[in-house]
DNA sequence: TGTACTCTGTGTGCTACCGCACATAGCGCA
DNA sequence: TGCGCTATGTGCGGTAGCACACAGAGTACA
């Protein structure tokens, strides 16, 4: 399936002009995704950027207890690895695979190299970054104020966007350590949302039946970052968000 | 007192080349910065840049229901409003006065010339963006994990950094709007600290007695941020993170 | 076919924080 | 001196999420 990998189903590279992509692209390498595998650890000096094409990375927050949160989700529409080029080399997060797939992955000196140059690729990496910016303050306001349902709802919408069709691979006990909550929370969220007929689950697999309720219930974060990131990138890549290849 | 505001109090504007100094300074204005006061609203589209010198400002996000949380503080260590080089022009977030003080603006078409020179300034910039995320990503997962009383002492200590002295005015309801919890909570958390003679407060006015207790009580939070900005800016800036000019 | 494991469901008691209501106390200003 | 405002203290009931414990149920794999 040589076409449903193609670079350009990630929308960062997708939107680089024709003249970088010339440059750039017989270096990026494919990559598999595997659930659970780590990108790196916290303080790791950055080799790589990752440019998901239909895997799903989570940037995650472990604290001294052990107990972590997610603080950022990347898709297709972004790239794992911001610290390489914004000049700290390193992060004090860890990236994970939440979702299987495959990825590009450029060698972090030829990703410099192409910033050095000061042309469209710098402008268009420093907006997705302040895209990213959006989505962790407002993950960090969503923490103070909102339930465990309204999270859940922003979170699956905020993945399902990530994602061909209407389903994914996920277990509660991995979306409770996202989220940073117990188990059990997500389970009685989980449950009021199928007892509605908005999601349906069993064992490790979710689909969910209605989207616009999900959105009805969700709290008003994901619109926010959803409007932001659409405003900082969109006019740039000029790809509709939820295209995707056949 | 021409000396206690010079620019250079500032330690990204200190920290620039010479040459980038001798671009910028004549066109750098000092402003006052009265407490309360709302240097940005969410969607403006950014006219300035601010290096507080002796000010605090608080990056804020307000929900639709009126709650509000802070994501970031910003004092003589950084500059408000990234979004202005990063792309986007705007953010979703305000940005207040929380200690009342003096920054030195400067025209954003200015700082764009500066930043497209793609010098000393545009790597300045980037890391201190960086330093900025980190601050909002743990911000984000204390929300997620830490009680008012650890964020108390976490708050407190992020804000006596970025001023002189050892005392703030701030009332314990403005704290609670910035911590986006109840002003009572706030009571509480205070009250237990006065009690063991960590701090001392009335009617506004807060000084810390025992700095080193007030470390050990507040959450992972504050020393994961400091040692991280540090390791971004520190070494360029190549000042004392707690240099006062007397 | 059955066994082992993983995923999900449920209950109990506990704590932190919330929302509200109201009491006290320091400070500015007439 | 006293009035009024603002900052702080406190109590009470409600609720969300936690920790722990354990029960059922689906799936994989022998």
């Amino acid at each position: 399936m040589p076409q449903s990998v193609a670079p350009e189903r990630n929308h960062l590279l997708a939107a680089l002009p024709a003249e970088v992509k010339v440059r750039l692209f017989p270096h990026l390498e494919l990559i598999p995704m595997e659930l659970g595998k780590v990108l790196y650890e916290p303080g790791d000096t950055l080799q790589f950027v990752y440019f998901p094409v239909d895997a799903i990375v989570s940037m995650l927050y472990v604290m001294e207890s052990g107990a972590s949160a997610e603080i950022a989700i990347v898709g297709y529409e972004g790239l794992i690895g911001v610290a390489l080029f914004m000049g700290g080399e390193s992060t004090p997060s860890r990236a994970v695979i939440q979702s299987a797939g495959n990825a590009y992955r450029l060698r972090g000196q030829l990703l410099k190299d192409e910033f050095c140059r000061h042309g469209e690729m710098l402008l268009l990496m420093l907006r997705y970054t302040q895209s990213l910016i959006a989505q962790m303050a407002q993950t960090a306001v969503c923490n103070r104020h909102h339930s465990v349902d309204q999270q859940l709802c922003r979170w699956l919408l905020q993945s399902m966007d990530r994602l061909p069709g209407n389903s994914m691979t996920m277990t509660q006990e991995l979306i409770a350590n996202l989220l940073g909550v117990r188990r059990e929370s997500v389970t009685d969220a989980a449950g009021k949302l199928q007892k509605q007929g908005v999601i349906e689950y069993s064992r490790g697999r979710i689909t969910v039946l209605d989207r616009s309720r999900l959105e009805a219930l969700s709290c008003e974060c994901y619109s926010v970052v959803k409007k932001e990131s659409d405003r900082l990138l969109h006019t740039v890549a000029g790809i509709p968000r939820h295209a995707v290849d056949a």
